[in-house]
DNA sequence: CCGATT
DNA sequence: AACGGCTAATCGG
């Protein structure tokens, strides 16, 4: 039989340790249990040979059982591209992994292990060369288990090729009865639980009956009969993909412990097995038998720290705004329980808000999830693990399955000593220039394309390739300032790699131009390219990344010292061509025209393009009329289409009232667009008298804080520590990663302990004179400063004896 | 006022 | 749980 392969995972049986795998074929869903599987890891050792003779006698016993390799052979391998002798020890069972491996430490002339820290599930999809998401065909026994056609494989599941099928996805979402605070699923019941899907289907599960019904509404006996209900639809619609938003980390684990509570069971798995977690420390994810369950929270996270999106606030409502473009209705989180309570309109609004929101998921879900499946094909490990990866895991997967292909042993993950001695060891990173401050007109940008990749593969950076006693240093294998230089003679394994992703990138990017934007085809290309891009982006992160498998601190330092020669060597040629260089930061510089024409500015391009080496290139990124340079990483410019392009300024932080965000981006749009600091003077002095005279909406005060730490954790107590602590005061829950939202009051004493958490600020009096000093102008004076205003040029006065003001509701 | 903390 | 560079506010001695 073939299929699409969806997912597969690992079941641990006494007896039979399974890997089972899911797909789907037309209509039709199987699992194939291949039985056959069997875990390794290897062994360096001074005299493979005899070391080899050693183990296979090895015996452990355990609990009364022998525990003894299954097969312990030497095989030819090659660590950091050198050939090696490696023992390969073969378990009867991956549970023995741990038990034989510290029984062979023990042994004489043994050096290292490797790979013995590779998940049955990921190293059985690396060792057949399945591809999830792809085809596969599976050859065995069919029976029937649980309601699922189940085959018992024969030989071992082999790749193919296939073409589509279809996901059933459906997104579902939660609400919950919050009388007081945060949530306690021992004591809040699950009030409403809504899905939508694919095929149409948009409900609402209540237990409680509302005024006026609509008809996407299903209202049930009880909470533990909407559960039933909930899980009953999953089965009928046959999902293959569950979404959710943030469902890993609330939803998933509210319901598996209101379903305890309730004795009930959220059986949704395809063999009607129930949802399983997989707890972490840092992560812990929800795991459905035979379906894959995507928190869409997870890889807007992942888009959010690759800094493919970046926004104030990542909650469903903000985020499918900005993807999407559209409103979505929403509802004040404190309103639930009131709504839920006393019932009416308000109960009715709560209801379609429910529904809206597994809507924005699962519209916002099918959005993303193309480039999380081609991630998921290109790494080769299941969309479940992949869409919860970190940038730095998915390389190291990715390289994991290179080396296997190329017989490369896999390094070890560090242990938390060696994490410790790396973090010690710190280097250099890009060159930012002080900018020339001030307003600068006919600027011309240029940048390298993706800088960092195209040194690795351009000066072959990789840890086989470092100091190479080959090779003598010369003016493309020495590394600027380090003394280290790379072999120019043999090819590394992570520019190899590299390279190739660039390569088909570049293809596949070739070949959009032959397809028009929004078809089916264009979709599917343009989700690949941005995968490789993705991965390709992420290699120097993880190079100097204390974690991760393939560290090695001179590598990402000698891409970082090659980064800053390149830039460094941009701006004297651009400044011996007449140009003026404003501004420049890592990878890229603002230059002004100074009378050049734009063809000058190309011809400047082409020029330095001829000298580079290898793939490198550095590309025109455009022409801006105006630009305001204020500080390192601060500026904002203008582009040729009137839009305005802000960067580092408060404008773009959280942590910033948005009133002072707003007036920043008000005297910013003055400047740039209009040439007018005096109008930006008065915009100024405007919402100063605004705030003074309480015309302000209570949100544009909030400022929003991020907490690190757990709380006792502070040594220094700031607002937004303090504000948390009168949270907790309150019986809210506080923990590191809370966004705290809070409020200068006025009164007596330090800005920390004027933070009024939002939710207490209900009767209180707003400083005016804080937001008026310490946000609005800060903020603005930043920007007129470097234009020659100073705030009495301002002419503005605080009048700090204005009456008690109050903001507008 | 100034270094430390965030 | 991908890197380093950088600015700025506020605390607290």
């Amino acid at each position: 039989m073939e299929g699409l392969l969806l997912d597969v995972d690992y079941v641990e049986d006494e007896e039979h340790p399974s890997m089972r795998i899911y797909l789907k074929a037309g209509g039709e869903k199987v699992v194939a249990v291949d039985r056959n599987f069997r875990q390794y890891f290897y062994v360096l050792a001074e005299d493979p040979g005899r070391a080899a003779g050693v183990i296979s006698k090895v015996e452990v016993s355990e609990r009364g059982r022998t525990v003894r390799p299954a097969a312990v052979e030497v095989v030819k391998r090659t660590r950091l591209g050198r050939e090696v002798n490696a023992v390969k020890i073969v378990l009867q069972h991956p549970k023995h992994q741990a038990l034989l491996r510290h029984a062979v430490r023990e042994l004489p002339g043994v050096k290292e292990f490797y790979e013995f820290d590779i998940p049955p599930a990921r190293r059985y999809l690396i060792e057949t060369g399945l591809v999830p998401l792809a085809g596969v065909r599976v050859e065995g026994m069919e029976r029937e288990c649980e309601g699922i056609k189940t085959i018992f494989l024969d030989k071992s599941p082999e790749p193919r090729e296939w073409s589509g099928d279809d996901l059933r996805i459906m997104s579902f979402d939660i609400e919950v009865h919050n009388p007081s605070g945060t949530p306690r699923p021992d004591r809040d019941p699950v009030i409403m639980i809504s899905m939508v899907d694919t095929e149409g289907l948009r409900k609402v599960l209540t237990w409680k009956v509302p005024e006026m019904k609509p008809d996407y509404v299903e209202v049930v006996e009880d909470e533990r009969e909407m559960f039933r209900r909930f899980v009953e639809t999953v089965r009928e619609r046959d999902i293959d993909v569950l979404l959710g938003y943030n469902t890993d980390l609330f939803d998933f684990p509210y319901m598996k412990e209101r379903a305890k509570r309730l004795k009930t069971k959220l059986a949704l798995g395809r063999d009607g097995s129930e949802v399983y977690m997989r707890k972490r420390r840092f992560a812990t994810a929800t795991r459905i038998r035979g379906r894959v369950h995507v928190d869409v929270y997870a890889m807007v996270n992942f888009l959010a720290t690759i800094g493919a999106i970046r926004l104030i606030h990542y909650t469903l409502e903000d985020v499918y705004k900005h993807v999407l473009g559209k409103e979505k209705p929403d509802f004040e989180v404190g309103e639930i329980a009131r709504a839920w309570d006393t019932g009416g309109e308000k109960l009715e609004r709560l209801l379609e808000y429910s529904l809206s929101d597994a809507r924005a998921t699962l519209e916002l879900g099918l959005e993303l999830l193309p480039v999380f499946y081609e991630l998921s094909r290109l790494v080769g490990q299941t969309l479940f693990d992949v869409s919860r990866m970190t940038p730095g895991q998915l390389v190291e997967w990715l390289l994991i399955r290179e080396a296997f292909r190329l017989k490369e042993l896999v390094p070890p993950r560090p242990l938390e000593e060696e994490y410790g001695e790396r973090m010690e060891d710190t280097y250099a990173g890009g060159y930012v220039m002080e900018p020339k401050k001030g307003l600068h007109e006919n600027l011309v940008a240029f940048d390298f394309r993706s800088l960092y990749p195209s040194i690795i593969v351009s000066h072959n950076v990789d840890p086989s390739m470092f100091n190479c006693n080959c090779c003598a240093p010369d003016e493309t294998t020495a590394v600027p300032d380090l003394g280290y230089h790379f072999c120019k003679r043999r090819r590394g394994f992570i520019p190899l790699i590299l390279e190739r992703l660039i390569n088909a990138r570049a293809e596949i990017k070739k070949e959009l131009k032959r397809h028009r934007p929004g078809t089916a085809e264009y979709r599917s290309l343009d989700a690949r390219q941005m995968a490789l891009k993705i991965i390709s982006n992420s290699f120097y992160g993880m190079l100097g990344y204390a974690r991760a498998r393939w560290y090695f601190k001179e590598c990402a330092e000698s891409v970082t010292s090659w980064g800053r020669h390149y830039i460094h060597q941009t701006i004297t040629s651009a400044t011996r061509e007449g140009f003026e260089v404003v501004y420049a930061d890592t990878d890229g510089l603002y230059c002004k025209l100074n009378g050049r024409s734009r063809r000058d500015a190309f011809k400047f391009l082409e020029k330095m393009n001829r000298r580079l080496p290898g793939i490198m290139e550095l590309e025109l990124e455009g022409f801006y009329p105006r630009g305001v340079f204020i500080t390192k990483k601060r500026y904002a410019l203008i582009d040729e289409s009137g839009r305005l392009i802000v960067k580092g300024l408060e404008f773009v932080r959280r942590d910033w009232a948005a009133i002072a965000k707003r007036t920043q981006e008000a005297v910013l749009d003055a400047i740039l667009r209009d040439g007018s600091p005096q109008k930006a003077a008065e915009i100024v002095r405007k919402m100063a008298k605004d705030l003074f005279e309480g015309r302000v909406r209570f949100e544009d005060l909030i400022i929003y804080t991020q907490l690190k730490m757990p709380i006792e954790s502070y040594r220094s107590i700031g607002p937004h520590v303090a504000a948390a602590k009168k949270l907790r005061a309150k019986g809210y829950a506080v923990e590191p990663g809370m966004v705290v939202a809070y409020v200068e009051a006025k009164g007596p004493g330090s800005i920390s302990d004027r933070a009024t958490p939002v939710e207490d600020f209900k009767e209180m009096e707003y400083d005016a004179n804080y937001y008026v000093e310490h946000q609005v102008l800060p903020a603005v004076m930043r920007i007129m400063e470097v234009l020659g205003y100073s705030e009495d040029d301002l002419k503005f006065t605080t009048d700090k004896q204005t009456k008690l003001v109050r903001f507008l509701k």
